[in-house]
DNA sequence: AGCACGATGCTCT
DNA sequence: GAGCATCGTGCTT
């Protein structure tokens, strides 16, 4: 079954979430993004997948979040007002995409960890680099499924950091568009990579993952 | 299926 | 100068 083929079945594709919906605690938002399709409209073509991982970031005194370090030039969009996108870059080489979360003034954000993508799916090939030796990835599903990865497969970089996902004239915004998901569908475990992070927050069950996807 | 490692440059101390 | 909210490769079970 191909999933992009029943992409013209889902509804209010084109109207981002309300700002509403990302102005409450990145722990409460992270969960409630699960299911939700991520958009990005690149030169007239519309690439899109459903939401399966997500994290939350929450606040000064979380020690896993980059504002732990207080407010500076990288962290600034953290504390500016919610449903605006946070990409940052790391390790030398990848970006990672964060939507910013709860009020002004509270720095918080959920980082997009994967997705199932639904559209344009030739053109999110395209944009993966093309491994030199391994066999190319044959489920779509390995495509997306890091945080980094998926930035990589919708064009998310820098450039983009900032913008508000809200704005229906943004290039990259949420829809109430995937699937519903259900309470027993979703894994809580602790947040990836935060290997040197004290706890409790290098424990803390703030990443959340859909049981039932493609894989 | 799982671990170790290197690539590579920005941010904060 | 240390430490990264990662990924792909290659080697070991």
């Amino acid at each position: 079954m191909s999933l992009e083929r029943t992409f013209a079945h889902y509804k209010d594709l084109d109207q981002p979430i309300l700002r509403s919906f990302f102005s409450t605690r990145a722990d409460n938002c992270a969960p409630n993004l699960l299911g939700k399709m991520l958009v990005r409209r690149y030169q007239g073509e519309t690439l899109a997948g459903i939401i399966t991982e997500t994290e939350a970031y929450q606040g000064e005194e979380d020690l896993g979040c980059h504002a732990k370090a207080g407010r500076t030039m990288r962290t600034a969009v953290m504390y500016g007002p919610p449903g605006h996108a946070y990409i940052y870059f790391t390790y030398g080489m990848h970006w990672l995409f964060n939507v910013v979360c709860d009020e002004v003034n509270q720095p918080a954000a959920v980082l997009i960890r994967a997705i199932e993508p639904v559209a344009g799916l030739n053109l999110i090939r395209k944009f993966r680099p093309q491994p030199q030796f391994k066999r190319q990835e044959l489920v779509s599903h390995g495509w997306t499924d890091g945080p980094a990865k998926l930035c990589q497969a919708l064009s998310i970089n820098g450039e983009m950091n900032g913008i508000d996902l809200c704005d229906p004239s943004s290039d990259l915004w949420i829809a109430d568009a995937g699937r519903e998901v259900h309470d027993s569908e979703i894994i809580r475990t602790g947040r990836i990579g935060l290997n040197r992070v004290p706890e409790p927050w290098r424990s803390i069950p703030w990443r959340y993952q859909l049981t039932t996807t493609t894989g």
